[in-house]
DNA sequence: ATTACACTTGCAGAGTAATGCAACTGTATA
DNA sequence: TATACAGTTGCATTACTCTGCAAGTGTAAT
């Protein structure tokens, strides 16, 4: 159970910095409570060392469960755990083939994020 | 919404688990531990309301911690440790003006990350 | 020096999430 | 049907993280 949606603990006001009523900017400040905690969910559901490496994984190409276990060495409950919250987040989409199950990233969006936080801890700074 | 369904020639059979990794070529799948934690510790900074909140505003502007903490109508310390939190994983830094602490985005770098995460999240999928 | 403001830090309690193992479902094959 | 393989789910234990408040540091003005 990982829905962490309905966690409906408003702030309470949202003081406009600078807005006029009736305008729809879009400033990074004044984003929806709703965005908010969903772009959280994601970043969390990456943020996670083992969660990671399974996207960079499925980022080089699609893969079933048991390929992925195999791969990094790990018991395939842990791999199926960790997919199942990666879904949950819609960060990667499975299809069924058989007796395998095959996991991939959802879309390309998914994969720059995934890749410019790589990129990012790499540079370092 | 998801890629060209191109079968590959890996049908239901039982073969062995042969990714095309088993060489040790340099593809995303095999980027060193070290960068998959430093990137997975930045995530997980990033995968908190409340902190992605604050890297919003900070987005739009530098900001002093009691100004955050006015805006967001949160407790100063709360604030503070929130901060703090981002500041160990370098994603913000600060600069003292007398009794003042202004913080601000590390770089342009998070700066994307955080703007991708939020995009991403208002597309939804 | 003392007071006031702007933070920062420490600590305890509560809520969340990760892990490992066992049991279960689901699919193909003999 | 029975058996083996591929994944999933449940559950208990452990570990971690967030939050709130109290106390501490640092800076400037009186």
């Amino acid at each position: 159970m990982n829905t962490t949606e309905d966690k409906s603990a408003n702030r309470g006001d949202e003081d406009a910095p600078s807005c006029s009523t009736g305008d729809h900017h879009h400033q990074p400040s004044d984003v929806d409570d709703a965005t908010c905690q969903r772009a959280a969910a994601i970043f969390r559901a990456l943020g996670d060392p083992q969660r990671l490496r399974l996207l960079m994984m499925l980022e080089a190409q699609e893969c079933c469960v048991s390929e992925l276990a195999s791969v990094l060495n790990e018991p395939l409950p842990a791999i199926s755990q960790r997919l199942r919250i990666l879904k949950s987040e819609r960060i990667v989409g499975s299809r069924r083939e058989g007796k395998h199950v095959f996991y991939s990233l959802a879309d390309g969006h998914i994969s720059r994020l995934v890749t410019n936080g790589v990129m990012h801890a790499m540079e370092d700074s």
